[in-house]
DNA sequence: CCGACTTTGTGCATCGGTTCACAAAGGGAT
DNA sequence: ATCCCTTTGTGAACCGATGCACAAAGTCGG
């Protein structure tokens, strides 16, 4: 019953699509620097990965290498970028312009790879109508009409954990199917709808249990030998 | 009366410590309601797993539970926090005061489990001198120092991807171990250096994979080549 | 004190992902 | 054209994480 006609299989691992984008960002930089072709290896070694695991990785997208050559840098990046769908331009609003809001809408790696900031909301009257990175800030009542008039698919979250739900729902009653959420609370969804999250205290939590550990805590017996 | 499973096992896997700091923020808004027990049928649903997941991740820690019951709030925030290691302070530096750096520094989430910024460090001497979120923003040159004085054990990295390395660099030379980038680099450190990255731009790409599949559908024509 | 009920802790099957190791494929030299 | 060398693409073993399902352990009402 599934059509037969994708050369390629469709069904790329997630973990594999976590890693394309290091590799395009790689790629991005040999292509600057002149190189025209490029190893496994030497691929790997600047995305910070096992050869093997580039290799398998990049099989899913289809058979782009060489054998006794490498990879096209310039071909590779062309694939790469259209199986993540960023050879389309992505409309992106961020809500809630706090400090980390401001930063996200002044952060170039955005812009730089097919997304662009089209719209700021927050809530905050002091906020509205001001113009940061270009941008008009709206308010948080017309967020529905911004979605829609600027034909915006991904939302950033950057409010206070409060707001993100109600947010959130109303982002997804327009169609909104991409979240990306900073605010340190577990939405929920629909089962359609993608979230993802970046929590600053978890990456630091975690970092404290493991150097914790190093330390070798007080009442800790450790299993080194 | 507790079980003399003390020092239990310290071989904690790794998508458990992640999942660690997710479980203490819902214990966290609980104890604040006033709960004094939760089951882990409650308590996965309020940090979004699975309750089999949720009880073996406790397991690893110990057995903090009560059969018939669930395990009280308050004693599980207390453990987690330990073996989190959250129950120590921790100083934290934050070189590069850019907007994401200026972000950070004001982020609330921060102070607010054990971590404290000790210390703010960048290289433009415009912003030098300045005091953001109650600190003095400290000169590159005396990163060195600023990090001994400090006792400062955790670094965030929030510089130009240029400068990363060499800060980087710097820092595990006078004895840091641990880690948080956020500019959309590779470092390359030695074995025992604790390194997470937290990558805007990449999540992003993640999302944006996703949208496009679900956008096209299984049918999406895709030309040739 | 007992038996019904609730919920934990975990053995086990399974799954997705990683790594190894090598045959197959291609380029370049002669 | 043929041989040698390099590097890809992948089968297969391995490893850690997930989720099911249930016995064990404990509570509570009567």
């Amino acid at each position: 019953m599934k059509s037969p006609s994708q050369p390629r299989d469709r069904g790329i691992p997630e973990a594999t699509v976590a890693r394309l984008p290091l590799y395009l960002r790689a790629l991005h930089g040999m292509a600057e620097r002149g190189i025209a072709t490029v190893s496994s290896e030497d691929l790997a070694v600047a995305a910070g990965v096992n050869s093997a695991k580039l290799r398998k990785d990049l099989s899913h997208l289809g058979s782009y290498g060489t054998r006794g050559v490498g990879y096209d840098v310039e071909y590779l990046v062309y694939q790469i970028s259209r199986e993540l769908g960023l050879t389309q331009d992505w409309a992106v609003a961020i809500v809630g312009v706090g400090n980390l809001g401001r930063a996200l809408a002044n952060y170039g790696g955005f812009v730089s790879r097919g997304f662009r900031v089209a719209a700021l909301v927050d809530a905050d009257p002091e906020v509205v109508g001001d113009t940061i990175a270009g941008l008009n800030v709206e308010h948080i009542d017309d967020l529905e009409a911004v979605i829609k008039r600027r034909g915006v698919s991904i939302v950033v979250l950057a409010t206070p954990a409060a707001a993100a739900q109600e947010v959130c729902d109303r982002v997804v009653a327009v169609g909104v199917t991409s979240i990306l959420n900073f605010a340190p609370v577990v939405l929920s969804v629909p089962e359609s709808v993608d979230v993802r999250k970046v929590d600053l205290s978890i990456e630091l939590q975690i970092l404290a249990f493991h150097e914790q550990r190093k330390a070798g805590g007080p009442l800790m017996a450790v299993d080194s030998q």
